[in-house]
DNA sequence: TACTTACTTGGAGTGCACTCCAAGCAAGCG
DNA sequence: CGCTTGCTTGGAGTGCACTCCAAGTAAGTA
């Protein structure tokens, strides 16, 4: 059984926690959290390519590795590749998702730019929400006029 | 006075118009509708080159051309880059706003079709505002674990 | 006339975010 | 033992959307 479909069964298994989004819950239990790269591809999306490339640009901390040298994953990588997955679906460049990363290598004194960081793209965001929002009304015009047109072509 | 400049002055003397989007202004009226392409360069905010490669790509419609070969556009040259531009803000590729732009050159039996396609991008663009309203909460989320440590740092 | 500026072209280059390749190693299986 | 599968690496390739370059033409100004 894969990752994914034991993540699905545990869905099923358990709807009351379904949808609550806190406190994520990983694959395996601390303690036992090693995971392949392929099963950390499969359970984040990224392909095994994008993982070890993440790891080379730094934009995930080092991995731990087996006895043989490849990469076993553990519980807390898969938390922060979580929250990078967010900010990526927010459009934060690369570039600053690998900053952001440095400052928490740094430590507890960065706190303060790293809240400037993610502050000052919330209002790109936020204006990036408005500029969809208002070509979405121009493309909902520009839909209405070909409705009444379609509708004529439709009566012939 | 560039045409920028033009455009302001307008909207200085006429604040009864401004953000009445409707009838779209343009900087010359038709019949001396006859721009440079660096005019259109900064109405658009386009570069030149890359209107030059809209024309090539067929994102614009074939644009007339002074005696010595220079571009000429016009005032529906400009409309067209407007919708465009709105396109473009929502993300849509290039090759998906060719398409249009062909079926556009195609005559009004194409009329379904562009509409299909409008109403599969206006789905786009609406799943990307709830992705990224999503992301956003997380985001706000992190910034506010953020503003308490901050808070702590400060009374040190 | 000389200089400057703005335009023209095809094709090459850029930056981003992956995405893949070749070559090699280690484990499991019949 | 040979085969398959899955991992490893540095570096090269891809796709998108521009962005720029070189070489040339034409108009305007001193």
């Amino acid at each position: 059984m894969s990752l994914l479909e034991t993540l699905e069964a545990q869905e099923t298994e358990n709807p009351a926690t379904a949808g609550c989004a806190e406190p994520i819950r990983f694959p395996r239990p601390d303690g036992e959290d090693r995971y392949l790269i392929s099963e950390v591809a499969e359970y984040t999306g990224l392909s095994p390519h994008t993982l070890r490339w993440y790891e080379r640009i730094g934009l995930m901390p080092h991995v731990d590795r087996s006895h043989t040298g490849q990469r076993r994953f553990a519980n807390k990588d898969l938390g922060w590749l979580d929250f990078v997955g967010k900010l990526r679906l927010t459009g934060m460049p690369v570039a600053d998702m690998v900053r952001y990363a440095e400052l928490v290598r740094e430590g507890e004194h960065t706190f303060v730019e790293r809240r400037e960081l993610l502050e000052a793209h919330r209002e790109v965001v936020h204006n990036r929400i408005a500029e969809l929002q208002d070509s979405l009304t121009v493309l909902d015009h520009k839909i209405g006029t070909y409705a009444g047109a379609t509708r004529a072509q439709e009566r012939v």
